[in-house]
DNA sequence: GTGAAAGCGCTAACAC
DNA sequence: GTGTTAGCGCTTTCAC
């Protein structure tokens, strides 16, 4: 293994000026910046992470704890395990990525055996049990989703009531008259997450407040076979009225078009459709739907963003920024 | 910080006990033991993970390098990192996850600067360039997918070719006659990953060694206009004859599906259908499709084994790892 | 502008 | 069965 002592040896200066050269603390003069230099490259000389942790008490390294239980809406998170990872590079950063059901087992590792410098908290839910240890750990946390009590540590989440609002005027705007949400079967607990609650809610009011009919549509159960029990119906009376569907999921959305396909009516036309789902979803769909966007990238580059003011010394203060949301008009509305 | 060396004064022994006690390397007197665990747990105390992987060469940390290029391909990603992720956890090791398009240089740097004690590389192709730089790192480096020349590094695939047969098997026993197996557009990029021309291949022979009439269909451009031109005319074949489809990916899948839907065609009774994808994908297209998994468990089990025999010192010799296919019969054949 | 040297917290000889 | 000690390769004072 090449070591600094190496570098240092064959470019005839001391250890520390190779360690100045690369770190940029102090000044150093052109001429022994160039044989340093050269020595690194010629040695190709790559410092070691464990040492230069245990004498610094930095890692360049951030811990990005996800909870991967539930598969179907797991894909759903890789967009942002994407972002993070490459705006983790483009600042000379790792990633470890933990995946926990529950516990705060690896956030106590994580920090604890100085394996990372912050952590990006994902997946988090309106009562979790996580937040208060995960608030007196020794390095810096920041939230993806909220709680309704944060303890204190920063948050970014996507501003899902203003998805909401957004997708039903979306809707109104376009002459439809009658808005459908679709919501969860009852299997997905909704009182965890707040953010399907203020989905709705967003797009409830902005119905209201136009004076539009709507209404939430729930499923008794998972699965294309109650999802098609429960809003062919409402297909019915598309036939008649002009009818807008927001479906808040990838699967809905490709159901609602699977369903429109089956009764012969046009999205764009005889019906209104917007989905929540991301741009590359939405142009993948047999019709290109107009999409309210979760802005993972963006969502991911907050947080990231605040990750790196707490590391150069901003004072946590349990902040919280909203991402809003953006809308693409597409093929069926 | 709490420091091996706080918790030998708290025992009242040396800090190369409270070492030994945690490793396991010698034996320890039980009374000793006791004391020194005590103290661990009064203290809350972790190892420092970056002075002992100084002082010990090990960082229980393996780096997974995944090439996040195409964002629609991506999501079938999610199943090897989850497994990947959970089985280090297991076995005590994190995962730092870096995604790169191209390139060893993310490999160089895991390696050189022994941020890692191995590397799996995924998503390999056929003349794969970063694996001749692969093979000269001093970390061990496994494969997931194949390439024309692994350069001597041990890798893991899922078998493509007997998935094939396999798919292609069960539509001939189920008494389909006719065998259509959906390929790529032209913009997918066959001739890079073999994986694809051995799924096809399995599949065409099969059919060929029991007669049975077979087709690749390729769509002449992404999307699901040129895939409705291309199969819909199948579609009215199947009413003459039984046929079956082959999808090898979900969008592919939910495609047929969907065409066969606005066809008043009934999966599994009119027309055949075997999906290539996860049991999980199977189950939440609006009929439950007869799949062949790829089992990204297994695959990434394999691989994560192999990992650690490299570790346990075994001798790396481009030994090639195949895992062999599961079909499950649901609904569609 | 540069060098010498003292640790960072652990592991693993080497003693006994 | 346990203690002593010499590093691991880096960063960062302190000295010049």
């Amino acid at each position: 293994m090449v070591t600094s002592k190496d570098v240092a040896a064959r470019a005839g200066v001391a250890q520390s000026t190779v360690s100045y050269v690369m770190s940029g603390k102090r000044s150093i003069s052109p001429e022994t910046r160039a044989k340093v230099e050269a020595a690194i490259a010629e040695l190709t000389y790559h410092p070691n992470a464990g040492a230069r942790a245990l004498a610094s008490n930095r890692t360049s390294v951030i811990g990005l704890v996800v909870s991967m239980s539930r598969t179907t809406e797991m894909a759903g998170l890789l967009p942002f395990i994407e972002a993070i990872t490459s705006d983790a590079r483009v600042r000379d950063h790792d990633i470890v990525l933990v995946t926990e059901e529950a516990g705060t087992a690896s956030l106590e590792r994580l920090s604890g055996r100085s394996l990372v410098d912050a952590i990006i908290l994902m997946d988090v839910h309106l009562h979790d049990a996580r937040l208060e240890r995960a608030a007196q750990l020794a390095v810096p946390v920041v939230l993806i989703g909220l709680a309704e009590d944060n303890h204190g540590l920063d948050a970014v989440d996507f501003d899902f009531e203003a998805a909401g609002i957004m997708a039903a005027e979306e809707l109104l705007d376009r002459g439809y008259t009658r808005v459908v949400v679709i919501g969860e079967p009852p299997e997905v607990n909704v009182r965890a997450y707040g953010f399907i609650a203020g989905f709705e809610r967003g797009a409830l009011e902005a119905c209201h407040r136009r004076a539009a009919e709507a209404e939430v549509l729930r499923p008794a159960a998972p699965g294309w076979n109650a999802f098609l029990a429960e809003v062919s119906e409402q297909i019915g009376k598309a036939r008649t009225s002009r009818v807008g569907f927001i479906a808040r999921t990838p699967q809905t959305v490709a159901w609602v078009l699977q369903l429109l396909l089956i009764g012969h009516l046009e999205p764009g036309r005889d019906v209104g459709l917007v989905g929540m789902c991301t741009d590359e979803d939405s142009e993948t769909f047999s019709t290109p739907v107009t999409n309210v966007s979760p802005r993972p990238r963006e969502v991911s580059y907050a947080a990231m963003n605040r990750v790196f003011e707490l590391l150069d010394g901003a004072e946590p203060g349990g902040q919280i920024q909203l991402i809003p949301p953006r809308l693409t008009r597409r093929c069926t509305t």
